[in-house]
DNA sequence: CAGCTTATTGCAAAAAGTCGCAATATCAGC
DNA sequence: GCTGATATTGCGACTTTTTGCAATAAGCTG
């Protein structure tokens, strides 16, 4: 995946970041690593491309490309976190509590809920990219219903 | 101490799980604590009753925990997680991405989304504790570029 | 495009969280 | 109540993530 037609030096400008390597390579690898990357993929990939960027300059790169808004951090349950570009990330997960399984669900889903609460409480619901946790449908018939 | 709730030991049993002395110290830790406890609060609060308890252990028992659905765990976005008890918890939790703020709202807001997704997809959303993310009412209104 | 201001980096060290394993404690069955 | 099977603990070693700080580089100004 390309981040070409993005203006991504402009939405770091614009939130008074500048504009480094280090932060356009770890752009660069989380683009290139398709699905979900894990920390240790992009840390392979940032290394691939430059073996001088440490290890803190890559989770501190990540977390202002996250808080901008062009990659999107996941807690899907398991240790680490997953990170994901922003543009194709307008979906949410299922993860399930069980087996693990992650299902990905289209971004209109949670309209709704968007709208609701923002009617309702004022808040602007940040609908980018949602983790929801349950039960996939083969675990809730192998383990029969108990109250969740 | 919170013997008012004697269903967390059916609730562990119904897990699989035993009933243990560092699971109930650590549950006890998570009930005294007001709010969103930390785990540093966690710790501080269980090392108190029983010096003794290690701390992979309190991990290992808040994941329990968590999973039985006795405990709550939310990622308030700060590094480190945050616990709060269940049973408090029939709300869900707005989290301002900006100030911080924490919204609790009525449990009720998502049902129509839980439906939504079970019909779609078969997936049994767990709708006892979600996190959501983005912009409370004044952070809108102010929007300020790059702070925190 | 040189100089200035200040955000950002790399490093090193600390803190937070995880994991394997022997010892221990829970609980079911007697 | 004992006893045995086994889930759980505490420990230590390990990996992952965060943090403070001096050196560096980005981006403004003229």
């Amino acid at each position: 995946m390309t981040h070409e037609n993005t203006d991504y030096v402009d939405i770091l400008r614009t939130h008074g970041y500048r504009v480094t390597m280090p932060r356009m390579i770890v752009l660069d690898a989380v683009c290139a690593h398709e699905g979900h990357a894990a920390i240790a993929d992009i840390q392979r990939l940032v290394y691939d491309m430059d073996p001088t960027i440490d290890r803190s300059t890559i989770y501190r790169a990540l977390d202002v490309l996250v808080e901008v808004g062009l990659v999107v951090e996941s807690d899907l349950g398991h240790p680490g976190k997953v990170y994901s570009i922003a543009g194709e990330a307008n979906h949410h997960h299922l993860v399930c509590l069980q087996c693990g399984k992650v299902l990905s669900i289209r971004r209109d889903v949670i309209m709704g809920l968007k709208a609701q609460i923002h009617e309702a409480y004022g808040f602007d619901l940040q609908a980018d990219h949602l983790t929801l946790n349950g039960l996939c449908r083969d675990c809730q018939s192998k383990k029969p219903p108990h109250s969740l």
